[in-house]
DNA sequence: TATCATTTGTTCGTATGTATC
DNA sequence: CGATACATACGAACAAATGAT
């Protein structure tokens, strides 16, 4: 049997063999746990060059099917038909008297407290442009699988005023901060966004990314509605690779005759 | 234990470079739509090779910074500072009479119809592993920008045995399998998973992803919480790179007495 | 309409560094 | 220590898309 196997021209040359290998690894022809053949040989293998090779393992791995190691070979850790390790509920419960609930969230370190200016998305979410804000920074991990995360709450100037209490000691757990604006007089509800992208290089140092694997983001906006008022944005970024989020969509019982259509941030 | 928790490699000239070029889109020295200095020109001007600017250009890509076009250069699409244009809203309201109202999502094309074994994912979070299901395919874009997404409706038999008109007609606008599913004695919860992933080769085809841009997938699980079954399967693939996903947090007003702790699909 | 310079896309080859066994 | 294997980087060539001449 030759020792080239059978691709041709159309997508690139890197994209078949990421397509050849990942259908190799999802019928079973590569085992989880096994390391690939290395890439001098299938170099040969396929009958390409070393950079086509190296393309194709890197969509290999922002696809979450492999891992490399320098020194060891590529690693199958995923057939693509797992879900992630980790699963991050994101869910509120509200207590009895004004008493909140919240999925908890190991420390890794100690919060770092900082005075920045609002920019960029929770900016645009919270709706003060440059506005200052006390910034919290947590470095967080799921309890069960360890997987970490990068939590920041943002709390505007503007919400510290009416809640004495967060501008003295903001590096409180998050359900008593919901706590505290509860009792200023606050009626809270929340709405939370998601998206992902690749992550920085200084993320991927912080997070201890090893591959190229892209990061959840999250921004939780707290408001009143009454008063029409944006309180408070957490952010949370975490690793896509090792983490899903799990939210209750469960509707509340009564349809009020509003409907509340709740659209846009962007139009 | 080991003392290396978190090591951190010096970052490569690729990274660097990505990083200098973030640095200058962030601060304004590239504006928004205009076009980078050629490859050829970044050569000289940081003194490494092609392959180097070209890692460090894809890397820009998959953050989301930049796009390039073949015969024209690397164009600044965005600062890091903005949140995609898209909202897609994953919120559900229950109507009065057994009728539900769910955000409405254009669709591309007619659905496809098919019967599939339950695989992967959906199988995990249905709990029903090689059962099978009838899936029913959908293009649909968001009509205010235009994104295309890839929707999967996944109907486990035992759950169309108990609903026959689901079976008949499975192509209905989701709100309605909803309302079929509650006629048929259920009471609906919701639960939605959200991860994220760099695409697939036919899936970057399908969706029209000219980037590398991760993928934003979620399951979105219909269970019935007194029978303990878990009845329907939706999957979401959106290009994160143009759409956040919208979840309102707003708790229930009362706490019941039991702590209905949900966690876990995976220990 | 056709040509040409520019620019990114793809592939190959080679060399060196570094982690693993 | 040496062999293996991945990580990084440089250089070169050609293909393909773009826009101007």
């Amino acid at each position: 049997m030759s020792a080239r196997e059978h691709i041709q021209r159309r997508p690139t040359m890197a994209t078949q063999v990421a397509e050849k290998v990942a259908a190799d690894i999802k019928r079973g022809r590569y085992q989880v746990g096994e390391t690939l053949p290395s890439e001098a040989l299938m170099e040969q293998m396929y009958g390409v060059g070393k950079a086509t090779i190296r393309t194709a393992m890197g969509e290999l791995k922002r696809m979450g099917l492999i891992e490399t190691r320098q020194g060891k070979g590529s690693i199958v850790i995923s057939t693509g038909g797992t879900v992630p390790p980790a699963t991050i509920p994101r869910s509120i419960q509200r207590g009895s008297k004004g008493s909140w609930f919240l999925p908890e969230l190991a420390e890794a370190e100690a919060p770092a407290i900082s005075r920045t200016s609002l920019d960029g998305p929770p900016a645009i979410h919270l709706g003060q442009q440059d506005q200052d804000a006390i910034s919290v920074d947590r470095m967080v991990y799921d309890p069960h699988t360890g997987t970490r995360m990068a939590h920041r709450t943002l709390i505007p100037l503007a919400t510290a005023a009416d809640a004495p209490r967060l501008a003295e000691a903001p590096d409180v757990p998050t359900n008593e901060i919901y706590e505290q604006l509860t009792q200023a007089g606050f009626t809270l509800e929340f709405i939370e966004f998601v998206s992902a992208r690749a992550p920085f290089p200084d993320e991927r140092m912080a997070l201890g990314l090893d591959d190229a694997a892209p990061l959840l983001i999250t921004y939780r906006i707290a408001f009143d509605p009454e008063q029409e008022r944006r309180l408070l944005c957490e952010e949370l970024r975490a690793p896509a690779a090792t983490c899903q989020l799990a939210f209750d969509l469960t509707p509340a019982k009564a349809p009020a005759k509003r409907a509340p259509r709740r659209r846009s941030e962007s139009e």
